[in-house]
DNA sequence: ATAACATACTAACGTGTGTTAGCGATAAAA
DNA sequence: TTTTATCGCTAACACACGTTAGTATGTTAT
C-alpha cells in the first residue's frame, strides 16, 4: 500500500502543501487538479483528504504563510533605527531572498490569490494593502529628508514588488547568474532608482 | 432574439475576443467559462461557435496581437539613430502606455500565455525570449558606451518588464494618480536605476 | 496479541466544463 | 418576393472535476 513519504521530519499534510505548491505554480490554482497532486504525492486522490479539508486551503496554508512572512519582517524593519533607504534596501533583499529560497510558495502567493474565497479572500487583500501602505510610508519618509527623490511612493512600492517577482524568470531560465549576483544587480538598480542625486 | 451588437465597426468575433480578454483578466483563462463569456457577450454559449473556433483561440488570438505589436516596436526603435537610453526610455514608455490604454489584453498576454498548447505556446515563448534577447542587447551597448552602469543585462529586462506589469494594480487602485504622472514616475525610477552617474 | 488509531483504497456522487448537432429566425442578395 | 447565407437557439454529449462514504490495510500503544 502507498505511503507518503514524511523524510526531514515534516508531516504529511507538510508534505502535501509544498508539492501542492510546485503544482499551483506550474499550472495554475484552477488547472492543478487533485488527481494531479495526488499523483505526484504518489496516492490516490480521496486519500488526501485525510489530512486536508480542502482545495482551496491548500491555497489559504501558501498564502497566508507567505504574507505573515512578510508582515513579520516588516514589523522588524519599521523599528530599527535606519535610515530610509537602508530600511527599503534590508526589506528588498528579504523579498528577493524569499522570491529565490522560497520560490512556490511566495510564487503561487502572488499570482493565485485570486481564488481564494471569502473570507479569506478580503483578508488577504487587507494584508496585502496594509503592507503595501507601510512600505510606501517608509519610502515618503525617505522623499521628506531627500534621501529619496520626488517620486509617487505608491507607484515606487508597485515597481519594487513587481520587480522582484521577476525572479520567477531567473528561475526558469537556462544560463543563471548566482543568486548573490542577481541580488546585488537587483539591488544596484532598484535602489539606484530611487536614491537622490 | 438576442443578436451580438457591433458598434464601432468591429466584427462580432472582435466583440467576443474583446470581452473574453476582460473576463480572462479577472478571472483567468482556466476559471472563466465560455458560459461567462457567453453571458457578457448577451447570447447562449453555443452561439459562440459561430464566430470562433474553440476557447484556446481566443488566447491565441489575445497573445500573439500583443506580442506582434511589441515586436513591431522594437523593429522600430532599434532602426532609430538614438543612443541606448534614449531607445530604452522609448521600449518602456510603449510598454507603459500599451498597459495602459490595452490593460486586458497586455495583462493576459503576460499572465495567461501558460494555457497555450503546442504549437502556440513554443511559438510564444520563443517570441518572448527572442524579445528579450533584443531589449538585452540595446542595454549590453549602452553599458559598453558607458551610458549604462555595469549590471547584468538579462537581470535588468526582468526587472523593467515586469516592473510595468505592476500597472495591474495601478488599474484596481481606487485614487490613481493620472496615467501622465504614472509614465514620468515609473521612467524616472526605472531609467534613473540603469544610467551611469 | 489485541485494541485503537492513522492512513490508503475503491467506488461513486453531483456539478460544471467545452463543444457539437440540428433546427428556427433573421438579415442580405437575387 | 424569393433565395441564400448568417446567426442564435435548445438539447445534449462526453468528460474532468472536487469531494464523500464505506472499507481495508498498516502502525502504534497497551
Amino acid at each position: 500500500m502507498a505511503r507518503i513519504k514524511t523524510d526531514n521530519n515534516l508531516t504529511r499534510k507538510e508534505v502535501i502543501v509544498t508539492k501542492a505548491a510546485t503544482l499551483f505554480r506550474e499550472k495554475g490554482f484552477k488547472a492543478a487538479s487533485m488527481r494531479d497532486l495526488a499523483e505526484a504525492v504518489g496516492v490516490e486522490a480521496a486519500s488526501l483528504y485525510n489530512h486536508i479539508k480542502s482545495k482551496t486551503e491548500l491555497l489559504h496554508e501558501l498564502c497566508f504563510s507567505v504574507a505573515n512572512r512578510f508582515l513579520h519582517k516588516i514589523d522588524e524593519v519599521e523599528l530599527e533605527k535606519n535610515s530610509s533607504v537602508e530600511k527599503i534596501e534590508k526589506l528588498l533583499r528579504f523579498h528577493i531572498n524569499e522570491m529565490i529560497h522560497h520560490y512556490e510558495e511566495v510564487y503561487v502567493s502572488d499570482r493565485e490569490w485570486k481564488h481564494l474565497s471569502d473570507p479569506y479572500l478580503s483578508n488577504f487583500q487587507n494584508q496585502r494593502r496594509i503592507y503595501r501602505k507601510r512600505f510606501a510610508a517608509i519610502i515618503e519618509i525617505g522623499i521628506k529628508n531627500k534621501e529619496i527623490k520626488s517620486i509617487d511612493a505608491a507607484t515606487a512600492v508597485l515597481i519594487m514588488l513587481h520587480a522582484i517577482s521577476g525572479i520567477e524568470s531567473w528561475h526558469r531560465s537556462i544560463k543563471k547568474i548566482s543568486a548573490e549576483e542577481l541580488e546585488e544587480n537587483m539591488i544596484s538598480i532598484l535602489v539606484g532608482g530611487l536614491v537622490n542625486r
